[in-house]
DNA sequence: TATGAATGAGGGTTCATTCAT
DNA sequence: CATGAATGAACCCTCATTCAT
């Protein structure tokens, strides 16, 4: 039963901080959405601070496992670089089309990262799987000779996860019109390089 | 003075925000900072909104202009990705060692874009400008043979943009333990797969 | 004008004080009754405890200055019990008989000396004044030939102090069921045996 | 069972109120401290109220009878006074020197009393018990020709008492730098007016 | 007897904004 | 142009108490 409330409280938070960002909505309204009283929120929460981490470790690992369930390592780098492509267009409408805030959320979970532990943690943890995934694709790749013998896995996996949050992020800010054209255009680049001729 | 009057207050005010973070600062505290009395301020500004936009738009212009006064476009390629390092260097060291609160404010003001109409032609302005010195500089590389004729100019001065994006804001948040290594390593990676051999 | 509205303020506070006692009171009774808003009180007070102490202050002060008026160290020491003793009988009375809480506000002021500097500046300068004044008084009255040579007047005059304080406690607890026949009694007592048969 | 358990949270209790403050300690401080569940709370004690009230019984309850357990009607008054001293010496120093709020519970004492029957009695009768004592070790000095003839035993023990309590607060109100020698002075000033040269 | 989730009135405080002077 | 007292909605949070289990 507990449990259940808090999750409640979480599910209605998210949304809430979704919709309208995170700097936006005030506890009353979390408290009023989610039909429960003001001491019931303050039996399961500490204070507005433990509601928001929550939320954010909530979205971040949705976010995470989301990545960490790509087969990306199975695949060539061809189809992963489709994949994660396709997955990165569907976000990125859903920011832009969307009546949602889901940005604001993602920025302002970049910005608890610097303090929060546990958030860092998550962080780095995910960036980290996110590039050993890409390396052993990579390793395989040159294995079957579809990536050139000189290459370095760990570099070029380097190479493709900033460039693919920044364009994540200047995609998500609106400066790119066409942004899933453009990510095509920087993974061709960086496919381009790296597989023999 | 009239215009003195404004500048000092958006002064004080960016210093204020750079230093807690701009959803951290009120107005009261600008107004004391700045010296002047509550009608003052409103004489100059319509009301908050007007001040963090405008704090913002000076931001935004001061980050544009170093870009912008870099003479990418006259330098080899590994000059300019040198320079870059270089300032990316700097800035990190500051977010990271300093006390303020930089990144709060890049990150604010990377959300203000989709709701800033200014904003958003700044930063648009300010990516296209950067990417089209990168892309000359390219050409002129080209030309000088030190780069391969097949490379795409516009399409490698995009992809440094985006990855020099994304690894800077990994870095600002603290993702990255040595971030300055990591940036040579990414340009490294997308010079050498770009060079005449 | 600024001055007229914090003197409200504390004016009507130190009445709601006196009534429900201090601890009983909320900042939205004392802004409800001074007829102000919330952000005029936050105007002219920090918080609440600077109301709570500003107040204290007041109320020491008034009974301080009603001892310091007292001509004491001008009257024979008969007078000067006798004056005394009716100025307490009136003090009881009020706390006693009226509806207000003037005892708790006299607690509270108590408590309040260990944690405010300034409240025990006044609160020694009060007692050491008082006792003074009853110094003077008997040393006069030993060169009178009223009160033996051999009585220490300081001393004296400390006992007087510590049982008039005692004796008020008792009977503001509603201790005692004649206080002022009480009272008349300890000074008797004290008076006899000092004074030439 | 039942009985150990509400001696058990009265314990607890009375610990929280002197350390802190009886007006700083939530029910919930009380109950988490004690180990119970609010029902179980609840289930020994009608409200709040009735746990401060019984929590100063208690606290009334045990000052009493370390005075009614000191024998002072045995005693020589010399001795006697000696025994008071150094008792108080100890209450001060716990006040003084302890980071303890024992202060703030006895001003909380003093002010129930008005509004509470029982421990108005029990006052009384501690007082009235005091004086007793007292007056029955005068009387006794009387009849061994150490204290004169003409003394009033009752006068005498209700000036003893007064000026006990009367520098018993002013002590506790950090009032007197050294409240010890200040006592022995008054006691000294009674004694000497009273026995016989 | 005992549990602890839920209640909700009320607490103190902040803050952008207005307006008479 | 400038002042700063006043506004009041909204904020986060505390707490004694109730009640279904």
């Amino acid at each position: 039963m507990e449990k259940d409330t808090k999750t409640h409280i979480i599910t209605v938070a998210l949304q809430l901080f979704e919709e309208k960002g995170l700097n936006k909505v005030s506890l009353n309204e979390v408290i009023k959405a989610s039909g429960l009283s003001k001491g019931a929120f303050y039996h399961h929460f500490k204070d507005k601070k433990e509601l928001t981490s929550t939320c954010i470790h909530y979205y971040w690992e949705d976010m995470s496992n989301n990545v960490v369930k790509l087969p990306i390592q199975d695949m060539s780098l061809k189809d992963a670089l489709s994949m994660i492509l396709q997955q990165f267009d569907e976000a990125i409408k859903r920011i832009n089309e969307g009546n949602d805030n889901f940005f604001e959320m993602y920025l302002n979970m970049l910005y608890s990262i610097r303090n929060d532990e546990k958030i860092l943690s998550m962080s780095r943890n995910y960036f980290k799987k996110f590039k050993q995934k890409l390396s052993d694709c990579i390793k395989k790749e040159i294995e079957r000779g579809i990536i050139r013998e000189d290459v370095d896995p760990e570099n070029t996996a380097l190479l493709i996860t900033t460039c693919t949050e920044g364009h994540g992020l200047l995609s998500s800010a609106n400066i790119y019109d066409s942004p899933n054209q453009k990510l095509e255009i920087i993974y061709d680049q960086i496919y381009k390089s790296i597989t023999t001729k």
